[in-house]
DNA sequence: TCAACATACGGAACGGCGTTCCGGATGCCA
DNA sequence: TGGCATCCGGAACGCCGTTCCGTATGTTGA
């Protein structure tokens, strides 16, 4: 989606200099914050560490969930790829499916407060939840059809539901050690199985 | 908890009238409201519900997860004399455990916000947090121990991780038609028993 | 080089939230 | 009925995400 001006005439004429020092800023304080206080952090300690006004924030991303997603986007997008990579790769579907979901757990748990954020009903995380969807749901898909047609897993799961499935387990974890998602989710995928 | 005054002497002066009828009202409105609008509903709105002010509802529940759990609080002691009931009336350890947690998951599900306010880290939340665990970790462990001992699952589960599982994920469900919560607790359970 | 303009900035302001505070009202008992 | 402990209502506080707008600044054409 980032530069398009790869091509011959200029239709977006390219955005000003500052806007562009802004947006990283903003892009690299947001990422720190987020590891320090969780992506629930306040959105105007970001705008403080970029140095900057909370108006900018807002000028660059709508929401502050357009702002997590572009923090994450590069994780998510090398999460989707490696589904076809991992079904290529592994010997059975069912072990690239169970090994495709720890890279999403592995994500997810140490990101603390995004499996929260992915599951609220607000309003303003419905392009965060969008962009989740569209870009993992159709790989899980995939995978997914790969078990069944090998007939390692019941046929009766949806990926969407699944993939909620795991996100929520997801939640809270990293915050208390007595909770163990991962344990959670892989007694999730062997319930999977077909008997 | 309440009416302890059954004894002879009387130490705790019995409370005002107007107060208790303000107590009842409150508890009746915060029901009807958490029907309609979820857990999440704001304060103000069943303080308007009731006929009452703010500050009378924080006099009455020190935060507003105490007046959750002052509405719930039946329910979730039925929930917890019943773990020992199918117990002693199923035909294997599982299947109590199994019906145990159907019944979890059907209390929480029908409570709009509810399996998330469980599981957020905000301070307010804890006393919610803590009154759930109190009650319900013990009877999950008893369950959990009978079909260990019977060796119909696992003896690695902790009841701790798995009713946060179960909590988890519950969240969300009753918002999205296509996620069927009731399916993954199924399937979570099923990953538990003995291969 | 400079003016003029589109673009972007900062932070005050807004509405909503949970919670606290306190002057005034009210039930209770002597 | 008077006096007092108890309780009430709702304004006020601090924090939140988001919006708005007067001001500043990069850019571009002359």
């Amino acid at each position: 989606m980032a530069d398009i001006d790869s091509g011959s005439e200029r239709p977006v004429p390219r955005k000003r200099a500052d806007a562009r020092r802004n947006e990283r800023a903003l892009l690299d304080a947001a990422a720190a914050a987020f590891v320090t206080s969780g992506v629930d952090v306040p959105v105007r300690d970001i705008a403080v560490r970029a140095g900057v006004g909370v108006g900018t924030i807002y000028r660059h991303f709508p929401s502050r969930a357009d702002l997590i997603v572009a923090v994450y986007r590069h994780q998510i997008e090398a999460c989707a790829e490696a589904g076809p990579a991992l079904l290529a790769d592994s010997d059975t579907p069912h072990a690239a499916l169970a090994q495709w979901i720890d890279l999403f757990v592995d994500f997810l748990v140490t990101k603390h407060g995004l499996a929260a954020a992915l599951q609220s009903d607000d309003a303003a995380f419905q392009s965060l939840h969008a962009y989740f969807l569209d870009r993992l749901v159709p790989v899980c898909d995939q995978l997914l059809d790969a078990a069944v047609a090998a007939q390692e897993i019941r046929p009766d799961m949806d990926a969407y539901g699944l993939l909620r499935g795991v996100g929520n387990l997801c939640i809270g974890a990293g915050n208390d050690p007595r909770y163990d998602a991962r344990r959670l989710v892989d007694l999730l995928v062997a319930g999977l199985r077909v008997r």
